[in-house]
DNA sequence: GTTTTTGCACTGACCAGTCAGTTCAAAAAG
DNA sequence: CTTTTTGAACTGACTGGTCAGTGCAAAAAC
């Protein structure tokens, strides 16, 4: 996706190189906000990170905040894709409920495996309020776990969860528990593999926790 | 502060007066790194929102930074003390490990539900790298994870809980778990009772959740 | 008399955003 | 095929403002 550069392709000029421009601007800021925080990253940091001039992030995005929450969008969108997409699988393979809800613990794994930085970030910011991009954040987050309560209500609907869940919280306490547990493991294990993470989670989900009953 | 004695170890008045200021300044500082992190937050502010002069400030932290990592310790103090309380509690009144882990989910529900702003500022700041305040917060992770792993280790001993589960993932995830929903619940459905979203909790945490038996 | 707080002026570093100027590939003209 | 023009993309020095931290004399609290 990045790779490459070379001019050619494209029938009407330009733009191939706009949009490799704003990858790598993307690329350069999501490392760099995850690890200190979107204040304390300055503009000319990420332009060196990317290695282009101060002024083409302002040719490109309007301001910092506009490039931030961009990222976030471009991010949010990717993530609400994959779990749409698992739980879909799921559906028309005839697997249960349950079994929607285990493959979308690990498409949200296989997500924060690969966009590390990205998960960081986003759990940073989201409970923050007074920020400008507090919207963008509800709206995106919206989206997301509007994924996992739709699986919970239709489980709900078929008998196959109980009537008195509730289910906007526990659609909550499930985004928590993957997204807590991912971090950590990527923090403090990231030797392990995801299907040992997934495992583990798995088991948690479906109440395999207390003993040999 | 530099050498030798100066600490004549006031025994009656001087040491209150200093303890009000710190702690005034502590509940400032809480809030407004909560709303807009650590480096949107002034010194300015924190001191007018405390209503002390600036110089007070720096006449009882040494920095920003100092401010807000002594603010961490203390807070993450009060909850470790809480978690295990709880632990302790429901051991003595001869409960099951899974009592004490619901146990531990109310008293992290509580804490959140009267400190939220120092909640949100944890989280916001736990997985970040490069900061200075980093082996702070790492220390004062474990001190919290370290509870809840320890029940779980204890319920794996006396056969209550399955020899399979992974003792280290399963007590993040259910942090995550608290954590997440808590801040949900706090932020967007505030009006919510503590004891209903304990509810929904603990149905999660036992393996309620699938239909009717 | 000692500790703590105040108020305020000051500094030096840092930083978001601007803007006049440069680059260069492709289109138009010759 | 060669030269000229065009304009989108990019550059980086510069500006105006902000902020952490200092210094200190005087007041207040103890």
């Amino acid at each position: 996706m990045t790779i490459g550069t070379m001019e050619s392709s494209t029938t009407s000029g330009g733009r191939t190189r706009r949009e490799a421009t704003r990858q790598k601007l993307y690329e350069a800021a999501v490392t760099l906000i995850a690890e200190q925080g979107f204040s304390a990253t300055t503009v000319d940091e990420i332009a060196e990170r990317a290695g282009v001039a101060k002024g083409t992030v302002y040719y490109n995005f309007a301001s910092k905040s506009v490039l931030f929450e961009e990222l976030l969008r471009h991010g949010v969108g990717l993530l609400t894709a994959s779990l749409r997409q698992a739980a879909e699988d799921t559906a028309q393979r005839g697997g249960s409920k349950v079994d929607a809800l285990d493959a979308m613990v690990r498409a949200g794994l296989v997500f924060i495996e690969r966009y590390p930085s990205f998960t960081q970030l986003y759990v940073a910011e989201l409970w923050r309020t007074n920020r400008t991009w507090q919207s963008t954040l509800m709206v995106v987050r919206e989206q997301a776990v509007a994924v996992v309560e739709g699986v919970l209500r239709e489980g709900v609907q078929n008998g196959e969860f109980s009537e008195e869940i509730d289910v906007q919280l526990t659609a909550s306490a499930l985004v928590g528990m993957v997204l807590v547990a991912a971090l950590d493991w990527q923090a403090f294990q990231p030797e392990r593999s995801l299907d040992d993470v997934h495992a583990a989670l798995s088991r948690l989900l479906q109440g395999r926790v207390s003993g040999p009953r």
